[in-house]
DNA sequence: TTGAAAGCGCTACCAT
DNA sequence: ATGGTAGCGCTTTCAA
């Protein structure tokens, strides 16, 4: 059996009380005694108090739950969510509170074992669907948490930090509708939950069930509708992935059609990153013959020349974190909407023939 | 106050031990006694069964910490290691295992404390430097842990798994060598803890004291001891991290100098990037003037057309996860050694005018 | 400066 | 099928 403070204490001949001081406090206790202590300690082979006794009495974990959907390895592969990662590792860092990834089963049961299960303090909630029962779980288990998107039944115990999604889209389709586009296509990573790829049919963008795509296929929308081109004439792309391969399945027929869109606006740089490598297949590297826009302006952006809409992740991430350890004293305060710029590289070039 | 298991029992009139079970074990009791608790459980409010508590009481936690040297937030920009990190969550996913990513603090007081505080069932250490005294704090905390690197000294409770450093850099320094080079430069990260980046003499490659850049080092000095190039031929570049930059920055003042290295041997690709970044500034592009290697094959190795090693970094996350889930029924079974493989692209040449 | 007592919230065993 | 009992290992008043 493993010794425990009892062990120690008893072989030093001092009380329990005393010996967690010697670990917990030690000016409570004169230096000599505590010396002699730790010292039966290492003799003893006494492990130091265990991690999870010392939560439970004190009532708090110092570790906080960063929530995925979909698998855990997502969180590794996609260059935005790595940047945000970093985001909050660096906060976390600062308050000395560990990180305990939790992938996000898919179905609601599990979703809720695995809220109720983790050691945690609170939650930053990194979802790409409109998971509003997982939030229900975390609220359910009464921990604090955050959210990666502006919510607009934001209750008072609810904090995000966010961007304005339909702005930040329209910023870089009004770029694309000044340059002349009129036969566009939108793609986005499911649009619909278990729609196949390619194009799909939407009475409106407000029907798009996931509030991130929803918000900037509507900044999408009313870019065009600015110009004349209604909800109806633009084609909605449906990837069933947030990757390049997805990206590229998704565009790969209306490319292959007789009359391709001119420009394709992506909710993300992966997804369009995907939509080069199609073109690129086909020995065609934009805006020749077609533009093509992304969202987030990761790392590979630059170098593939996207023009893109830039958020900042790391900083996204850090907010997070600081909206959690550093609770804000007025809910106000629980809410924050980050900047966007509009990045206009070489992917993107006036309507062929204009 | 908030409610516990006591006054759910209390409010259906049943025992603290039949409440614990409609949670945890739902076969020891009716259906409708389980309903009726958990309806209880619902209407005050009671968030489930404390997981702190729970795991002391149990024994264990359900979660595995991954310690890495330097900042968490390395972790997520370092290619290599964000695809370890894929493997390693794959496997924890399958045990139903949450992942606690934990930085490793410089001091060695401040690392004893990160090690012994953490609620976990076991440590993954994915280190850069030879923390024997991090592994030393983990035994202390009698917990398993298993490391990426082949260890001479692996006790019967260790467990690794790595590759064959030497002969994997003998690989593709036997490469650049039958290529003709002679006078080449080698450049690792940290050869000495607060060496300046640039030209470093040491003694023999087996003074470095970080295990793995050893086993590189001497890979590649054997290689070129093996066509009459000794140690003090070769040129050994110190970076002061892993990072495109600090590649960039140790071979500045080489490349500007008379006498340019023919060929650069990278200890890893993001260096050796750094590398071709450098170049590419002053108009070049391996293999002219100048080969380059690098050693992981990370996806932006490929792109870049870069000789290296391909090492399997999922894979090596994968089955350190397995070593630490599935506990090896013999101490031999702990030890896993991983194919590498040269991958020769366009980075590497012929030595001009040979 | 030290110790005694009182739990933190839960689960597992054993009995009924 | 249900309940009683006995802790898991620790920290923290409070009193001495």
């Amino acid at each position: 059996m493993k010794p425990t403070l009892q062990d120690v204490a008893d072989a030093v001949g001092v009380s329990r009380s005393t010996a967690s001081n010697a670990y917990s406090r030690p000016d409570q206790l004169s230096a000599a005694l505590r010396a002699k202590i730790l010292d039966a300690a290492r003799r003893l082979g006494y492990p130091g108090p265990n991690p999870t006794a010392r939560s439970l009495r004190r009532g708090f974990v110092g570790a906080i739950g960063v929530l995925f959907t979909s698998e855990l390895s997502y969180a590794f592969t996609d260059p935005f969510a790595v940047r945000f990662l970093a985001g909050v590792s660096r906060t976390a860092e600062r308050h000395g509170t560990s990180l305990l990834l939790m992938p996000l089963p898919a179905d609601r049961a599990r979703v809720r074992s695995v809220v109720e299960n983790a050691s945690v303090d609170g939650f930053c909630v990194y979802c790409v669907g409109d998971e509003e029962w997982v939030l229900q779980a975390i609220r359910d288990r009464g921990q604090p948490y955050v959210t990666t998107a502006p919510r607009a039944d934001a209750g008072p115990d609810d904090r995000y930090v966010g961007i304005d999604e339909r702005a930040a889209a329209r910023s870089v389709a009004d770029h694309v509708a000044a340059l002349g586009h009129r036969r566009v296509a939108l793609l986005a990573d499911t649009v619909l939950p278990g729609a196949p790829p390619g194009p799909l049919r939407l009475a409106g963008p407000g029907d798009a069930p996931h509030p991130t795509t929803r918000g900037r296929l509507t900044g999408f929308a009313d870019a065009f509708a600015a110009v004349g081109v209604a909800w109806p004439a633009l084609t909605l792309l449906n990837a069933t992935a947030n990757s390049r391969a997805a990206g590229a399945a998704a565009v790969a027929e209306v490319l292959a059609g007789d009359e391709p869109p001119t420009a394709v606006l992506a909710c993300s740089d992966v997804l369009s990153l995907g939509v080069l490598d199609m073109l690129a297949a086909a020995g065609h590297r934009p805006p020749h013959p077609i533009s093509v826009t992304g969202f987030d302006d990761i790392a590979e952006a630059a170098a593939a020349g996207l023009t893109t809409v830039r958020q900042p992740a790391e900083e996204k991430g850090r907010l997070a974190a600081e909206l959690l350890l550093e609770p804000p004293t007025t809910p106000a305060d629980g809410h924050r909407l980050l900047p966007t710029d509009l990045v206009v590289r070489t992917s993107t070039g006036p309507v062929p023939g204009s």
